[in-house]
DNA sequence: ATATTTGTTAACGTTAGGTTAAACTACACA
DNA sequence: TGTGTAGTTTAACCTAACGTTAACAAATAT
């Protein structure tokens, strides 16, 4: 198995730094891709599998925080370190809440940032069992494509399903059969664990519950207390 | 379902800061064990199951850092923060290397750390989802599977388990035709031994022999005063 | 004989989950 | 500057699931 270098969105305005930052990772054996701004960097996002993304978060048209939650809807794996030019309570909190891995205040030592990414490329390399690649899925008589976001039935117009439902029900699936639990969906999906993240998820288990009921040889079981299961009667 | 407070260790020689932090934390819903040095925090880390870990860097007799490798060599998985007056990029490093989760600097903003110790105990509890295979067992023709709280017989419809008959006879067939001791599933399911919790494990007795009644080669008996038998007769 | 332990059923209070609808939120368009 | 629209959260109401306790019967020990 030949190594394969880990692939890094850097999205950064500021010209002079951003090529600076991305020779330098270049140099340290990463793949850089370099988007100036918001936009960009969410285009190039969706051509390509990132193993990493880092986002200035002081940028015109679209901040990095906007970029973060389309990222998350895309994808609520990829790991994302922001940059700052100032450390504001506000930020460091919100980059959390939308899953931030790690938070770096310019000016900021380069080898630190190395480490970080080192040690958040290999956690999330651990965590990631067999899900990450995966968008398709056989459900029963459903497909579920959850890159495209659509659940299509037989020769049916396929159903489109909120980033939420897709997210969810690829969870479910990918643990077909056994217990899918709560938290997992909480701390994958929603990013916090709370009585109402845990009703909205509640919420969401209804919702795909009607689009499966075309099937009926599929079902959500629910154990109680513990979490769901996705069941495929033969 | 009960909720099980995250045990916290924190070591930190300042006597009033370590007071103060430990009373927030508590206040924040975790329990924490305050030792103020390095010595003392091994120690108490060898006696404890913690979540997480929050070291101090700077301390008399044991730094942070000789604490953190020690406690890496009895648990490669514990969250590890440390504490630190001003960043100094070697310290910094040097912190990873022994596999720090996060870093802060003093001073640091209260609920910024809130927010990380969330973040990195969600982490890790979504890392060992990879639950061991010790869920399936055979009780003569009967099949529990006491991760998805079944109880199969032969062909029939598999009977729904609530949580504490899962655990009571998971209890007992993890002891089979041997005596399981009262006070065991006392002190393993209830978390406490009294007239009332010991009057209520009756009443799942009870109920699991209801369900047992279709196989007469199973039966639980009970040893007077003891404990209770699950017993196989061949 | 009588005190203690166990068997069993039913009632009760609490919490989790199912479902629908209303209220936000962020953006898109005009 | 509103007006729509999709996505999501929050509220509300209801049912199901669970666990504890009480009450009484039966078994067992001393």
């Amino acid at each position: 198995m030949e190594e394969q270098l880990k692939k890094i969105l850097l999205v950064e305005d500021d010209p002079n730094f951003g090529i600076v930052l991305k020779d330098y990772l270049t140099m340290n054996d990463y793949e850089v891709t370099h988007a100036k701004n918001g936009m960009e960097g969410f285009e190039k996002f969706k051509k390509n599998d990132f193993d990493l993304c880092i986002l200035d978060v002081m940028m015109p048209y679209k901040d990095g925080f906007t970029l973060a939650k389309e990222i998350r809807e895309k994808n609520a794996d990829v790991p994302i370190i922001f940059l700052t030019a100032k450390a504001m309570k506000e930020d460091v909190l919100k980059g959390y809440k939308v899953g931030a891995d790690d938070y770096l205040n310019k000016p900021f030592d380069s080898e630190v940032l190395l480490m970080k990414m080192k040690a958040i490329i290999q956690r999330k390399a651990t965590e990631t069992v067999a899900d990450s690649n995966e968008f398709m899925f056989t459900i029963g008589d459903f497909e579920l494509n959850s890159k495209l976001r659509f659940l299509s039935y037989k020769g049916q117009e396929p159903e489109k399903l909120s980033p939420k439902e897709n997210q969810l029900l690829r969870l479910l699936a990918l643990h077909v059969n056994d217990l899918m639990p709560r938290e997992l969906a909480l701390t994958k999906i929603w990013r916090d664990d709370n009585y109402f993240t845990s009703r909205s998820m509640d919420v969401y288990i209804a919702k795909l519950r009607k689009y499966l009921k075309l099937d009926d040889k599929v079902e959500i079981l629910n154990i109680h207390g513990e979490g769901f299961r996705l069941v495929i009667n033969e």
